[in-house]
Formats: structure tokens, C-alpha cells, sequence
DNA sequence: CAAAATAATGTTAACGTACACGCACTAACA
DNA sequence: TGTTAGTGCGTGTACGTTAACATTATTTTG
């Protein structure tokens, strides 16, 4: 632990006022280049760092961050929980969060909502990107707004943001790979379930499958990979289950997002004759339950209370401990089965 | 966010100066009690908490902590890693760290060095208290230092410990147990396997077999437990696998600490013929071999590294802003497979 | 060349807290 | 009567930073 120089000091070594050194380290102008120059030197070299305390003791300011989230399901319940424990835990530091929240899956709504509060100024904002459009003109307000904001769960390019809180989607999916092959002895089908439309949009879930064949590219006995949204093909449920049986060939399943309950709830009686196995996201009830009950056999967990809390912890590092953030924070894949479910709290 | 009462408000209202609140708060004596009480009762109703940055400020102080660890091993060096991590990333909080290592596993040592740390006097202690005699002199010197102690790993009692951050042991045993049961089909044995003498009186291995016995006593078939100690029963492996083999029928091993390596060293070679199925502790080097070579089967992962970070990241809350710390902060049961080993670097 | 404009720098008062110090007063005791 | 100890208070200063304000030097302009 270097010491560090104070301004005070820095003006006496300098031979100047503590004012003008102000001016040079805060950029403010009004020196001449050659005190400036001298200053900086001595700044850097006594190791300066404005000292978090008298820093915050003197500007006294109570720190208005945004929250915007999807309206509250299981999964984005929990990131609400996070973040108002991590608020909760800051409480004396003096921010003051505002909670927006999404109801409808709309492009439209979170753009209103973006526009609300860019309008605010807040002095920083946590986003779930989900339902945006990058280069809406939400966005365009976003970027220009320079407020720093920290992305959850999915992510988007934004110049601004601070930090990316979530998991590595292409990751997760080379594991799902890994989970879905595990045992191999003989061949089987490997079908990658998607529901809306949408789905084929949206980069997280795109990325999920691309982790998946990445892992299948380097394996020998690679299975046949069937991919089928469900809404694109007009296809039942039972038309599904008949088409699996017919090939008479075990059958394994990939989920790529928190919807794999939509198939465990069609295919739980049938689980012994398609011989299969499911991987799928997200601790949401429906999908527990499943999970239990041996349909779907592993879930891969976001963790999106941590992520809340993490999402919080970062701006508190930025705007009040002057910290420099990760730029990625990628949590632990975690996996969850029947047996481990009931001990993860977290 | 409730608004704060400043000392200044609390003794204008009080109509004392700032100096008699400033007694009454740190209860220093010199005041009258009728003045004490009223100063007491406005700080109360105006939801006093004193101000951390004027604080630390004011009291501009270094931190001194001290953190007491068992000798490198791929185990113990991700506490070091953790404790690095936080004690970087709060640098500038003036925290000052002496790091003390545990050569030799014996009582002896770990007495000497607490015995020198509480000398040193230092702010706070994380310490894993492996090795250490919960009634001898040291934890006593401990107790009387009031020094405020981080446990990490295992637990003893200890009056001045803030919190303890580790794992919960009953519950991964019994997490064990799902684990080796899974997919019961036909009659088991169940080894619980431990080798030196000193595991029998380890507390942290022994609620971990509890967690596995209580598992298997809400199931239904349940299968043998056969509980051996090789230093005790002065067995040596061969005569184990032998023992195991006679018996005829599907082997599954729970290793309650980080050693499952030992088996699976002498095991690999007969598993098939063994149907083994082992579950060990924590993601050392000769383990990770063995999981990846399907030996050993599931890994409970302590996340050691989280320890550590965590641990700092207590003592910076309670002594530097002033907050508390949860007296437990149990880790999630974190189960790494084959499938998952690459992925968790946490 | 003086006045006005501008550039460069200095001064100072907070922010909320902790703590050393000092003042006035009382009571006890020599 | 003076000395001393103790009690109940108030005052002052410092911590490092910020930013408004004041002052001085330098250049520009009519």
C-alpha cells in the first residue's frame, strides 16, 4: 500500500495554491501549461488519489440511480431482490434508487420508459436490454445522456456502459453441450426448442446455441442437431412429440432460454419413451418443478439475485469509491439438478 | 432513505454544544444524565448514524489486518487470491495486510502465530482456524484481545467472531447423499471413507457425515453405511478394494474432505468392476484429475476464493463503514462436474 | 498610455466528525 | 484561605476536497 500525496501537498511541493492544483487535477482550466505540467508531475509521482472520504464528505450528495427491469416474474423478481438488498446494505451512503419496471414486452414501453428516465438524470442506471431494439432512438438518448449505466442479463453496445453484469451465454450453452452429450453410448437426436419468433432475434439466445455446436464441432460422435421454432413452423406440441418418437432415437433437449417448462409440461408422461434428457434456464417455479419431477434434468442457473446486488455494488464503486469497474462480470455457470436444488439460495 | 440528523443539528436542538453530543455518543462520560438522555432522545427521533466519510476523515487511519492461512496448496491459495482481490480493490481505504502462513499442519504453530498476531495488535483477523484446540491458550488470548476475528472455512466457538464465511457442512453432506443416491435402481454399499486419526475429531467432517446420515434416514432404501477410518482400522487400499469387490455389489464412496484423490489414485483402474461412484470435496489439482477421468464423480466446491474475498470485504464493512456483518454467510453448495469443471472459476 | 479585459493564481469557508484543551464551577480538605 | 480534583460544559482545530470568490499579473484595446 503505496502513500498517497494530498493536494495540500502537492501545493507546497508545487509551489502553488491548493486552488490552482484543483483546477489542474479537476480539469477546470485557467493555468498555465507550465504549472499545470508541474503539478500533474508531482501528482503522479507522490501517487495522488483524491481521498474517497473528504471527497464524498464535502460534495454531500445523495446519488439517484434508475432501475429498469422487467415486470416481476420469478426469474426478474429476484434481481429486484438483489438490488434492494444491495441498497439496503449502501443505505447510509446516500442513494436513492427509483424502480421502473416493464409490463408488457414492448419495444415501445421500454423505450417510453428509457426516455422517463434519461429525463431524470440520474446519476446512474441499471438496464435488463431485453425487448430493445439497439439502434432505437431510446438508445440514441442513452448514449448521448453519458450517464453510466450498468447492463443485466443481456447485453447490448452501449459506449457508456460501465459494466456488464450476467453470464457467458456462449459458455453456458458449450456447457449445455457437455451436459446433453455426458454418457454418450449410443445415438441420439439433439433438438434446440425455441418458441416466438423473436427468439431467433435475440442475441443471447442465439449466442447459447452457438456455444452448443461449438461444443458438438469438437466432439466424435456428434448427434444430429434439429432446430425448431415452434411458432416459425406452426407446429403443436404433439406434432412435435409424434415427429421425436417416429425416428425412435433418444431424445435430448436444448432450451436456450427459461421456456423449457412450455415442453416439460407436454412431455412429462412421455419422458420414458422418448428417453429424454433437458436442459434448460432459469430457476422459475414452473421450471422446478419439472426439475423435481425428472423432465427436465438440468437447469442452468443466472443467478439473477447476484446479479441485481453486483449491478448496485458496481455503481456504488463508480460514482462513490471513484473505483475502476470490470467491464465484464461474468458469474459462474451453475448448474442445478434435482439434487442440488433445494440449497441454492443465492 | 431516511434523512440523517448531523451531531451539529442534534446540539442545536438539544441546545448544548457540539462537544457534549459528541461525549454523549461516545459515551465519554462528563455529562449530566438529564442532558444525556435528551441528546439521546433527539439522535434517536432524528435517526442518528454518524457520517462514515466525515469519520474516516477525521480519524485517518490505517487499517491493519491480519490474515491467517494453512501454507499454500492448490486449496488454500485461492483464500490468498480472494483476500489479494479485496485487499487490492479497497486499496485506497488505507488497509494495511500481514499475511501469516501455516508451514507445518500442527497445533503448535497456529498457537505461536495467534499468539504473535494478537501482539501485533492489528484491527481485525481472518483466520481458518483448522489445526487449532478450541480451549487452548491462543483462542483464549483471542477471546481476551477482543480483537474482531473473520472465520473462514471451519467454525470454533469464539465470542469476538464477526462472521463466519464458509461453507454450511451438514447441509453438503446431505446434498452428498441425493448425490450418491441418485437414480437408485439396485442395492448399494455406501463407504464414507476418512484416513488419518485426526478426521474423527475434525467438526467440520464430522456434521458433513451427519448431513449424509440424515439424508438416508428420510429415504427409502437405504443402503448400507459402512464408516472406515484407514489409519484406525490400519487398513491399506488394496485390502479396501478388496474388501469392497467381495461384496459384490455397486460401490459409492463419500471422501467428507479434500482427499478423495487418495482413493481414486488406487481405485481408477478398477471402477468399472467396482460400479464406483465417488463424491469428494473442494477442486484440487489431483482432484480435478480424477473428476475429469470419471473416477471421481461430483466435487463439492467451497469456493475458497469467495472466502477469502468475502472475509476482507466483512472487516472493511464493520471497521471501516461502520455496519453489520452478518454473523454467518454460508456459500452456495456449488456441485462441479466433468461437464462444468472448465467453467467455474470463481 | 491608461483603462479595460483576460489570464493566472491565491484565499477561504464549508462538509461532519473526533478529540484535545480550556473554562467555570463545586466540594473536599489542608 | 488556598489547593486540588472532579464535573459539566463549550471551543477550536484538523482531516482532504471543492468551489465560490478575491486578488494579482499580463495582455489587449481605444
Amino acid at each position: 500500500m503505496k502513500p498517497r500525496i494530498t493536494i495540500k501537498e502537492i501545493a507546497k511541493q508545487a509551489d502553488v495554491s491548493i486552488g490552482t492544483v484543483d483546477r489542474v487535477l479537476h480539469d477546470r482550466g485557467r493555468v498555465s501549461p507550465e504549472t499545470k505540467e508541474r503539478v500533474l508531475r508531482i501528482a503522479k509521482e507522490g501517487n495522488y488519489s483524491s481521498n474517497v472520504y473528504a471527497r464524498n464528505l464535502k460534495l454531500n450528495k445523495t446519488y439517484h440511480l434508475a432501475v429498469i427491469l422487467p415486470e416481476k416474474n420469478s426469474y426478474w423478481v429476484k434481481h429486484r431482490q438483489g438490488v434492494e438488498k444491495a441498497v439496503a446494505e449502501y443505505d447510509f451512503l446516500q442513494v436513492d434508487m427509483h424502480a421502473y419496471s416493464l409490463a408488457v414486452e414492448s419495444q415501445t414501453e421500454i423505450e417510453g420508459i428509457i426516455q422517463e428516465v434519461v429525463a431524470a438524470k440520474p446519476d446512474g442506471i441499471v438496464l435488463a436490454p431485453i425487448f430493445l431494439n439497439e439502434n432505437s432512438p431510446a438508445v440514441e438518448r442513452l448514449k448521448k445522456s453519458q450517464i453510466p449505466v450498468i447492463l443485466v442479463d443481456s447485453k447490448i453496445p452501449l459506449p457508456n456502459c460501465l459494466s456488464y453484469i450476467g453470464q457467458d451465454a456462449f459458455q453456458s450453452g458449450r456447457m449445455s453441450g457437455g451436459l446433453l452429450h455426458e454418457g454418450y453410448s449410443e445415438n441420439y437426436d439433439l433438438y434446440v426448442i425455441t418458441f416466438q419468433m423473436a427468439d431467433l432475434y435475440n442475441k443471447t439466445i442465439a449466442a447459447r446455441i452457438e456455444g452448443l455446436e461449438n461444443y458438438f464441432e469438437e466432439v466424435n460422435n456428434s448427434p444430429q442437431v434439429i432446430k425448431i421454432n415452434m411458432e416459425q413452423e406452426a407446429m403443436g406440441y404433439s406434432e412435435l412429440i409424434e415427429r421425436m418418437l417416429t425416428r425412435k432415437k433418444p431424445v435430448r433437449v436444448f432450451v436456450p432460454n427459461s421456456r423449457s417448462y412450455f415442453l416439460a409440461t407436454e412431455m412429462n408422461e412421455v419422458k420414458q419413451e422418448l428417453k429424454l434428457r433437458m436442459v434448460g434456464y432459469d430457476l422459475i417455479e414452473e421450471n422446478k418443478m419439472y426439475l423435481e419431477d425428472g423432465t427436465i434434468n438440468y437447469l442452468i442457473h443466472q443467478q439473477p439475485k447476484q446479479q441485481g446486488f453486483k449491478a448496485i455494488q458496481a455503481l456504488h464503486q463508480h460514482l462513490l469509491l471513484n473505483m475502476e469497474v470490470e467491464q465484464q462480470q461474468f458469474l459462474p455457470l451453475d448448474i442445478i439438478t434435482k439434487e442440488n436444488l433445494m440449497y441454492c439460495e443465492h
